[in-house]
DNA sequence: GCTTTTACATACTAACCGGTATGGCCAGAC
DNA sequence: GTCTGGCCATACCGGTTAGTATGTAAAAGC
């Protein structure tokens, strides 16, 4: 089975800097030192590659980022604000030039392909529903006002981070990375109490 | 110079659809009824075809939903506020289901292409300077709160918009659409003086 | 110890894509 | 009248792509 997670590394690796469809099965190969032999025998197709690695690489970034850091936390507004603070500057080359891989993937597939969009879609509900649950815990915990929906405002919440890695991604600009997410910033600490 | 319309047109809508490199040229030729003799007699090459439908339709995009609506407005929140509500509504179906026409381009071609990227880029820039503008002339007209920076809160606002879009296209659901609107809503009221 | 199955490598194919070469038609110059 | 250049259609090409057919060495089953 290692043969089959070194090419979902690969295939994650080139999908973020390629897009999927743009990313060719030789590239993938290439990278793994495999062949085409080793693909078809764990995949059936390209698009069941696609599919798996959201359900593994992807999903294990979403997790490690975004769900693991905030669960159980007393504060996660602060939680947030640390998370991009120290885990994105860190990997700030990367994300800043490449994007966050499951909004690459979502914004691409979703409309063309059915199978991508459930699967992209249910990475993101899982999100909001652990940012929800975080919130409700900073709620009880006092640090979060309790006046706020905790499901629209993890909602937004996402869709704001995911369009400050658009917009940064696109400017290639440092400086409207740190201005979308000043914003962001000053949102999250109108959520105090 | 009606040849070259129909082409942008349908290039367009083919790019919003499908993705720049997705997007055959022989769709978009089925779809005009025109032949390649007739692309490449206007355009040097595909690449030249994607710049002439960012400098043409996804600019009109840009100007006419985003920026000509806040043109001189004494309140640029509630003028903000009117496009959500009026205009997105209207055109829901398309916009919901293949998301922001600008949005997908840079977040697609950005990486791949630096034409693409300089040229959406300076779309976004546009945007920005132009909701700046009209943030900046709200504070004048005592509409917006005088305390925040216009530049870094037009940059949110609109990466918060973009992602609205994106979470909007992959959810393919009207919910998650109102609740990153409402998020938006609240924070827009909080610019309020 | 023989057979079967797993796990790959190699070589190939059919389809599609962007791009080109060529030629025809028609309006205007002269 | 003819000549020219803009405008577009038709037919074709080379390259790339996902996918397949076949072969093979090793492990597993009995």
């Amino acid at each position: 089975m290692a043969t089959r997670r070194r090419l979902l590394a690969a295939a994650f690796q080139a999908i973020h800097r390629d897009g999927f469809q743009a990313a060719g099965l030789n590239a993938i190969l290439a990278q793994t030192g495999l062949t085409k032999g080793a693909l078809y025998h764990h995949f059936p197709s390209k698009m069941a590659l696609g599919y798996a690695v959201i359900d593994g690489p992807v999903r294990d970034y979403v997790e490690d980022w975004w769900l693991k850091p905030l669960e159980g936390a007393d504060d996660p507004l602060e939680g947030l604000a640390k998370i991009i603070r120290s885990r994105l500057r860190r990997d700030v080359p990367a994300m800043l030039k490449l994007g966050c891989p499951l909004n690459n993937l979502a914004q691409e597939m979703a409309p063309v392909d059915e199978g991508f969009r459930q699967r992209t879609e249910a990475l993101y509900r899982d999100w909001r529903r652990g940012l929800a649950r975080a919130l409700r815990h900073g709620q009880h915990a006092g640090t979060v006002d309790t006046g706020i929906e905790v499901e629209a405002t993890a909602a937004f919440i996402i869709a704001a981070l995911q369009g400050a890695f658009s917009q940064a991604k696109n400017a290639q600009d440092l400086g409207v990375f740190r201005e979308c997410l000043e914003g962001l910033n000053e949102y999250l600490n109108g959520l105090r109490p």
